[in-house]
RNA sequence: GGGCGCGUAGCUCAGCGGGAGAGCACCUCGUUGACAUCGAGGGGGUCACAGGUUCGAUCCCUGUCGCGCCCA
């Protein structure tokens, strides 16, 4: 029995519960050992997450295609699993100490604070995977995977030492992302530029030779600067070689004001002539752009700050270097203090020796991280990189030769533009939760690079020995205890970014380094599902790693979709406070609401702008098809197992059935080609404004008539098309389906494993043989191997949708018109059709019970021409007359028809025009040419018939 | 500064070289036997603006204005 109201949350732990004790999303069922397989990775959501649109999205469009999959019969894997994010979760566990006034991550240690990460993990890592089977998301659970998992940790030290070993790992000091606060390097991507008022700070620097006098040009250089507090580690003074104003000063040095190193001026095309003074200080260990300088003109690199964004001079040699006596004084004055406070010091410093020219405001971008908000620090250490550049060269071929392509299409230019122009990348990161960099060292700072520890000792102390650094005994002594080498051998400090792991992740998960069956039957994926904004981040690596380890792409197709908004358009933040939770839309509307509002609203190329109107209304459509599936119950509606739908006598069946497989046929074309909108509306379109506001509507007096061959027929029918219905809705809305399709009938098993509507009469083997055959064929190689899909029914029946057409048409028009003449209710009016044909006349006597009921028709009649005094409607080319004494007002009827006349005669004026144009007829396609003919003729027609009906209404007046 | 995209009904959005569509909102009517989370009917748009291509442009091209995002 169905319940007598629709209420979302009753059925939904109910459907979740159901689907996980039958397994149904776990791949490699035994009953599908020889079909297709099908699978996707998830992109693997942050473990301290929690689920937000952009993920309610992402997991929608993805179990909407594995669920598609899997009802057509494939083998699904839809994998799993969370990433262990840094930063993030470091920043997480240490608030957590902090509030708990617990001792900090420095005071308990590494191993001690790694363990309590993994607690919290334990206790807290699985909040945002439950919120995704909320969602319904059909993953197979059973093998839900951590990228800090002890398999895929494996996967991340054979990558790191097999690249090392390739060359395209290493250990290189250039300048980084330094995040003063995290204390960690990060990646350019997790930099965010921030508009940021300061100023530009006008400074003098006194040329060499000359006395400095401020009011005196010639005795100095003015240089233009954002960062005044770096001048301390200033190598040089740049301008531009074609500048005029200064190139008597080119080679010539000056005095660094209050350090008083001497710096040369050197002419470089960095330093724009515009900007400024046209000259630049040029700090090569604190910018980007000046690091490049510092190279070409052989710089020193003077590092001033110290971890933490402190000045760090005194003891510093770089700094003290050739400085004159006395230097130390300032050096030490200056020593420790913040590089705002020391920005503040400085310039005033500056003035008090007349050294600061002038301030002027200036806007400009200043790089902030994104994670702790504060001013990145170009910083120069010693980090590992990885040789992108390289291994961005197959990963472009592979785009450029379509071996991969993106949906839609335009993103490949994003890629192409990001791959090309590609830097190393810096992998290694200062925290302690992540994969540790399996990197020893020796006393002597050599390197050992080894996927264990047993390995790197093991070669280290060979080759220690080798080197008679130890001796044979110490070294074996060494080999058995930790503790004797401590000192000896270290292991390098810092873990792998985040995204070294991710990288991983399409094969990782499925046993990689391990041959594993799984790998050789899931990988290559069939398509990844993500956001543009994780294009650089992840789509591109995995695409690096997946050639180079598995010498084959990661996936064939990569469906980019939208980033989902608030109403106004403004991305979703918790500093905005604009964000809508997905999971109260799902507690107020319902998971499959809100999930079909998601497929609604996914066009291609366009971002979401979420209204909860506009999840309401789909919740109604929930509704909607709920009542209609208790309306085919109590009628006691059932279709036999082996019912054939082409076989259906009776038109309104014959109807139904052929909207039905166009419906299928809409559905299925549009989610293969990821036409996520155009599959929603069409389903929607179908199951409200066909099958329940005609189908239903006119099955009803067969329904409640009396027992025979139409009404059993009736009976099969309207169940029928209720399965399709429930099959073409499943993968948008999951759970109200499933419960549906439960207490509808008798199955044989879920909804969610149920197969997909097919050809006509194509067996259950015949299918599973035409899928199974693809994945045998010895011929098709992985990536070559195409899939015959299976077809969608191909019924039709032009003659029951001319019958039925007409009925709704009329139907349609009666109403429109009783509506407009403010006809009540309740008042019955005759119709009378005049000429009509005899196939006419014919369908009216088949279908009167239905339209006198649904256009509040009384009798129905047949004449020559339309009675005096009549409303007269057009319905195909036909009058249909309601003679309506004493209720027609004849002058508004008149306006009526004068109204229609003129559309008529203006859309033969355009017709004509078209036709009556040379070029058109000349240039136009043929069926153009022929369909304006024919719109011509049939408005010519009207107009005869509108024309007659105004003369018989002038007669009768 | 470079790139990508967007300006279509009051709102949120589809569509697209041959007569403008949906949902929500609005107005009118409705206790007809699944459904008021409903049914019936209706109003509402120089498809941002200006040029161009074309027999024909909301759609293609160029420019302008406005908006968003990404990268410097």
């Amino acid at each position: 029995m169905i319940e007598k109201t629709y209420q979302p949350a009753d059925i939904e732990a109910r459907i979740s519960r159901a689907w996980e004790d039958a397994e149904a999303f776990k791949a490699g069922r035994p009953d599908r050992r020889d079909a297709v397989p099908y699978s996707i990775v998830i992109p693997p959501p942050n473990v301290t997450g929690s689920l937000h649109m952009g993920h309610a999205l992402n997991n929608t469009l993805q179990d909407i295609l594995c669920r598609f999959e899997r009802m057509r019969g494939r083998d699904v894997l839809w994998q799993p699993g969370t990433d262990h994010a840094g930063i993030a979760t470091q920043m997480v566990v240490e608030r957590q100490l902090m509030e708990r006034q617990e001792p900090s991550r420095r005071d308990m240690g590494r191993a001690k604070f790694l363990e309590r990460v993994w607690q919290w993990k334990a206790e807290s890592g699985g909040v945002i995977v439950n919120q995704l089977k909320r969602l319904g998301a059909s993953c197979d659970w059973s093998r839900e995977r951590f990228t800090m998992d002890e398999g895929l940790s494996r996967a991340v030290a054979k990558v790191f030492v097999e690249l090392h070993r390739q060359g395209l790992i290493y250990k290189d000091k250039r300048l980084v992302n330094w995040d003063p606060k995290l204390l960690t390097a990060i990646s350019d991507l997790e930099v965010q530029q921030v508009e940021v008022k300061g100023n530009l700070w006008h400074l003098r620097y006194p040329i060499e030779g000359k006395t400095f006098d401020p009011v005196d040009p010639s005795s100095f250089i003015v240089v233009a600067t954002t960062r005044p507090e770096t001048m301390l580690g200033d190598s040089a003074v740049a301008v531009n070689p074609e500048d005029e104003r200064y190139t008597h000063l080119v080679g010539k040095h000056v005095i660094l004001p209050l350090v008083g190193r001497r710096i040369p001026i050197v002419a470089d095309e960095y330093s724009d002539p515009e900007k400024g003074s046209g000259a630049v200080k040029i700090t090569p260990a604190h910018d980007f752009n000046d690091f490049e300088v510092g190279k070409r003109h052989h710089l020193p690199q003077i590092n001033v700050l110290d971890i933490e964004g402190k000045i760090s001079v005194a003891d510093n040699s770089a700094y003290l270097e050739g400085l004159p006596e006395g230097a130390r004084e300032f050096a030490e004055e200056i020593e420790g203090t913040d590089r705002f406070a020391a920005r503040k010091m400085i310039v005033a410093r500056l003035d008090d020796f007349g050294f600061l020219e002038k301030i002027e405001p200036n806007v400009h971008m200043v790089p902030h991280g994104d994670r702790s908000g504060v001013v990145i620090e170009p910083f120069l250490t010693d980090q590992w990189y990885v040789d992108a550049k390289t291994l961005a060269q197959p990963a472009i071929a592979a785009v450029r030769s379509g071996e991969t392509t993106f949906v839609p299409k335009n993103w490949e230019k994003t890629y192409f533009e990001w791959m090309e122009n590609i830097q190393p990348w810096c992998i290694s990161r200062q925290l302690w939760w992540g994969h540790q960099i399996p990197a020893w060292y020796g006393p002597d700072g050599k390197v050992f690079v080894a996927e264990t520890e047993e390995e790197a000792v093991g070669n280290a102390l060979g080759y220690y020995v080798e080197q008679e650094v130890i001796t044979p005994a110490q070294a074996h002594e060494m080999t058995q205890d930790a503790a004797k080498r401590e000192g000896f051998i270290t292991r390098d400090e810092d873990v792998l970014d985040t995204w070294f792991s991710s990288a991983l992740w399409p094969f990782s998960t499925l046993g990689w380094p391990d041959d594993t069956p799984e790998l050789d039957r899931y990988y290559p994926t069939d398509v990844l599902v993500t956001g543009f904004d994780i294009i650089f981040f992840w789509v591109a690596r995995m695409m690096m790693m997946g050639l180079h380890f598995m010498d084959d792409v990661p996936f064939p197709t990569v469906y980019i979709h939208a980033l989902v908004r608030d109403e106004k358009g403004a991305k979703m933040s918790k500093s905005k406070g604009n964000v809508i939770d997905p999971l109260n839309l799902i507690d107020q509307y319902g998971a499959d609401a809100l999930r079909f509002t998601l497929a609604a609203m996914a066009a291609q190329g366009r971002d979401i702008k979420l209204a909860t109107s506009r999840v309401e209304g789909y919740r109604n459509f929930a509704t909607k098809l709920w009542n209609a599936c208790r309306f085919a119950e109590m009628n006691g509606c059932a279709a036999p197992k082996d019912f054939d739908f082409t076989a259906a006598k009776d038109t309104l069946n014959r109807w139904i059935a052929h909207e039905t497989v166009r419906a299928v046929r809409e559905v299925t074309e549009a989610i293969e080609s990821y036409r996520f909108n155009d599959a929603a509306e069409a389903a929607y379109r179908f199951v409200w404004n066909v099958y329940c506001d005609w189908y239903l509507e006119l099955a009803k007096p067969v329904l409640m008539g009396e027992d025979g061959a139409a009404k059993t027929e009736t009976r099969a029918m309207v169940a029928w098309a209720r399965d399709e219905i429930l099959k073409i809705l499943h993968p948008f809305m999951p759970f109200i389906t499933e419960e549906l399709w439960a207490v509808t009938a008798s199955r044989d098993g879920l909804l969610a494993l149920a197969p997909w509507s097919r050809k006509t009469g194509m067996s259950d083997e015949e299918m599973s043989m035409l899928v199974a055959s693809a994945a045998t064929d010895p011929m098709a190689g992985p990536a070559m191997l195409s899939i015959p899909e299976p077809e969608t029914p191909d019924f039709t029946d032009d003659a029951a949708e001319a019958e039925i057409g007409w009925v709704v048409d009329l139907v349609t028009a009666i109403r429109s018109v009783r509506a407009e003449m403010n006809i009540v209710p309740s008042t019955l009016t005759p119709l009378v059709l005049a000429g009509a044909s005899a196939d006419t006349n014919a369908r009216a006597s088949r279908w009167s019970d239905v339209i006198k009921r649904l256009a509040r028709v009384g009798e129905i009649s047949f004449a020559d021409a339309a009675p005096q005094g009549a409303v007269q409607l057009l319905v195909r080319g036909e009058v249909a007359a309601l003679p309506l004494k004493g209720v027609v007002d004849f002058a508004a009827e008149q306006v009526r028809l004068e109204k229609e006349l003129g559309k008529a005669e203006a859309d033969i004026k355009r017709a004509e025009a078209k036709l009556a144009n040379e070029k058109f007829v000349a240039n136009a396609a043929e069926e153009v040419v022929e369909e304006e003919r024919e719109k011509r003729e049939a408005a010519l027609a009207r107009k005869v018939k509108i024309l007659e009906a105004l003369l018989r209404l002038k007669n009768a007046s």
